[in-house]
DNA sequence: CATTGCATGTCGTCG
DNA sequence: CGACGACGTGCAATG
């Protein structure tokens, strides 16, 4: 990994064109030729970036760059795409290198498959006398999150979100509309499931006689967790 | 801006929990006291990092810490929030600070807004005898790319992608059902327009009786473009 | 300030 | 390798 703070200018051309005006940045070069450029604010989204696979190429300037102030024009270029960012380089206040080596990577939870996994297994949150079908029932447009079925023989279609959003309530519209044409399922109740779900969601759900289910992932995991159970 | 490159273990805790195993990395810590941990690979995003608004703190290490090797721990928390970031670091390679100063930001071209203006300058694209009504065309449920009239005096209601996806043709779908609630407007059409259309989105629009109409952008810039007109 | 929809999204998984 | 959905999505525009 390179780092270099400089003051530069940079265009970037490909999927749609940019310009970054000249001041002082850093420039970060990964060891795969990817080069980020971070100004000393924002979020973790760098101004300008090149993804890889890339290659870097630094390059004299052209006399008029020259008589700019500009020391040395990189070019990086995407390997796939005709994606590329140019940078004209102009005072370098830090240069240097280093060897990171690789990384173990990053270790964490999943979100909306741990809640449906403790959905699962508390099914009876649908309702009493609920039984699990099974998680992940596969159709022709995807798998359902959950099916199960009521005490009365009729089926019930989950979907899960960590956000309850109008779409996940439209892609369970659509295997409401899948399911109900199966003899062996109908009638198919639908219940969308989420930790926390919008106003808009709530609406067009309730318009479509879909039941909204908010699940609190702290009591879930409380009664999954064994070392809390009394049996 | 602050330039760490240090080996070093980290733990975010908050929408969700994850782990960081010791290895060498880059420690980028901006003025706004935002943090960024980079590997030597990947993309612009990193491993883990905070984002501002936060404060960062530095502790010495517990005894258990010390005796492991960690010669300093970094607590990042979130200042709105219970999201939290620690770092335990152990040998520093390297550690520099930089004054970037204020940068005056990215200027980019629109690409959705681009092909918006671009397809009402030349909306006979939809067909013959077509005219444009305006574009942004306002609803109760938001605004409609472009609304047309066909030669019949019928409506057109137009839905813009980038990249034509199956949640467009629902869009599209929910302002139809709208709009031809309107006697001024119906019998309205739909037309999914978009640089690339997804075989799902074709399907599902096909459905529906809404017409695709793949956009070409270099095309439909040649035509924009004077240089290249003739009259 | 909350909501909405785009993004040079990035990143995983699965066919 | 492409497509599909989730994301600690981030981010700006908008009511």
């Amino acid at each position: 990994m390179r780092l270099v703070v400089a003051e530069c200018a940079a265009r970037y051309t490909g999927r749609l064109s940019a310009y970054l005006p000249r001041a002082t940045r850093l420039l970060l070069v990964k060891a795969d030729g990817s080069v980020l450029l971070h100004s000393d604010g924002g979020s973790y989204k760098p101004l300008n970036w090149m993804s890889p696979p890339c290659s870097l190429s630094s390059e004299e300037p052209t006399d008029d760059q020259r008589s700019d102030g500009v020391t040395e024009v990189w070019t990086v270029q995407h390997q796939k795409s005709d994606d590329r960012l140019v940078i004209e380089i102009y005072d370098v206040a830090h240069d240097s290198a280093h060897d990171l080596g690789q990384d173990p990577g990053l270790v964490k939870d999943g979100v909306e498959a741990h809640l449906q996994k403790l959905l699962a297994e508390q099914i009876e949150l649908l309702g009493p006398g609920h039984t699990l079908v099974r998680r992940e029932y596969p159709t022709a447009i995807g798998p359902v999150d959950i099916l199960a079925r009521d005490p009365s023989g009729g089926t019930v279609a989950v979907e899960i979100k960590r956000r309850g959003d109008i779409d996940g309530v439209e892609q369970l519209t659509r295997y409401l509309d899948l399911l109900s044409r199966d003899p062996l399922l109908s009638p198919v109740r639908g219940v969308f499931a989420a930790q926390e779900i919008k106003r808009q969601a709530r609406v067009l759900a309730a318009d479509r006689g879909i039941s909204c289910l908010v699940l609190d992932y702290d009591a879930l995991r409380g009664v999954d967790d064994s070392s809390s159970r009394l049996f």
